[in-house]
DNA sequence: CTGTATCCGTGTTGATACTG
DNA sequence: CAGTATCAACACGGATACAG
């Protein structure tokens, strides 16, 4: 017979729910989805458009990145915003709860990057690099060290502040920086986290080093990866 | 043309990688899956059999719950054992790694509970109350209180003991309890976070109450639930 | 230039029935 | 009890074509 009616969907736009009243199973269906999460992470650092979240997003299609946003907007975790005539164009924008969601994401990241198939040499974003920044400082080796570092990679500037053990990162052009960091996101983390010599990647062309010299080079001390399990 | 070898594939099972190095891409290979992150949930408080995964997730399939489990243990997420020969079965379980992702799913709980779109009166299952009351404790109600509970959900034994704010679960007979809760997860979650009293679920034949009376109406005060965002 | 909608080939998911 | 086989439905990603 099979009558199945329209019993189900229409809850937020998603069809197959868990049916289950735990968090973590309604946290699956929010950003459970393929690719919903590492938009999450994108917008983790302030609105951005759908072109330059595409970009960032190596492999994702038109259609597909569609879908997740509308899907994530019906869930709350993001809003579409027109910017002011001048520039208007749309952006996506995390609201305040989505925002909330860094947690999760450092802690799932934390995580699974002590598994034996974590590929540190793989490419990555520039939002990937700084969030992982935010989650691998070592509040023992930053010590009582404030201080304002910059980046480029190529069109996208990023602003750090290293205070009290922590990190704080923003989209902003990195001009009040004590040093600055011109690269792209795979160069500084095979320095930060494979400890290549920064004269190396600036030997390679790869990196232009703006500023305080020794700030650079004590900063990308400043981040540990945890031990590889079974390691 | 389209001459795409085997380039990818054969790294652990599946196919489709993000192809990207942040840690958050991997979690979301490895337990992004539908249905993974469950498993594991429901593995938390020691190994399970086929047959009580299988039940304990309502809705999924027999097949899914045999890829999910493949996939798991390529991962290294969980290994299967057999049980020496008097009760020769088969049992799914964590690996050291794959407990330590208790932080992330606790993490991805507390978050979407904020949701709007959660519904607290949904089924639940036995494993995923016990995880709740291990992310929802408030160590400022618990106090200094220290207490053996005790859980009969029809057949999964629990014992809990609260301790430092904490509390500790393991599946075990209940017998050393000072208060055995001997009920159904909805019951349970109905008295602790939905504030309805213990006689009530007594009176409705749902829940019968072993050893210290008072000791159980404290316990079910311990847990808060964070609030929904925008309220 | 910034998205959105549609088609299409392929792969994944899931319900049912079935086997060791 | 612990899975496998089959098949239908859907999701994914690529390539357009289209709209503001």
């Amino acid at each position: 017979m099979k009558l199945k009616k329209v019993t189900k969907e229409e809850k937020a736009g998603r069809g197959r729910w868990y049916d289950d009243a735990c968090g973590t199973a309604l946290a699956m269906e929010l950003v459970g989805e393929r690719w919903s999460m590492l938009i999450v992470r994108e917008l983790m650092f302030g609105g951005r458009r759908f072109s330059e979240l595409k970009a960032a997003l190596t492999g994702i299609s038109a259609n597909i990145l569609t879908q997740r946003l509308e899907g994530l907007e019906a869930s709350g975790v993001l809003v579409r915003r027109k910017l002011p005539p001048p520039a208007s164009v749309q952006i996506y924008e995390l609201t305040e709860w989505g925002y909330e969601s860094e947690e999760p994401i450092k802690a799932l990241g934390r995580w699974a990057v002590r598994s034996p198939l974590h590929d540190p040499t793989l490419p990555l974003s520039a939002a990937s690099i700084m969030m992982s920044f935010r989650t691998m400082i070592s509040a023992e080796r930053a010590g009582s060290l404030d201080a304002h570092v910059g980046f480029r990679f190529g069109p996208e500037p990023f602003l750090a502040h290293v205070a009290n053990g922590g990190i704080a990162v923003r989209r902003a052009e990195p001009d009040a920086a004590q040093t600055v960091f011109e690269t792209d996101p795979m160069t500084l983390a095979s320095i930060v986290y494979g400890g290549r010599p920064i004269e190396d990647a600036e030997a390679a062309g790869a990196l232009t080093l703006g500023g305080d010299r020794a700030l650079a080079e004590r900063f990308v001390t400043l981040f540990v990866l945890p031990d590889k399990f079974g390691a």
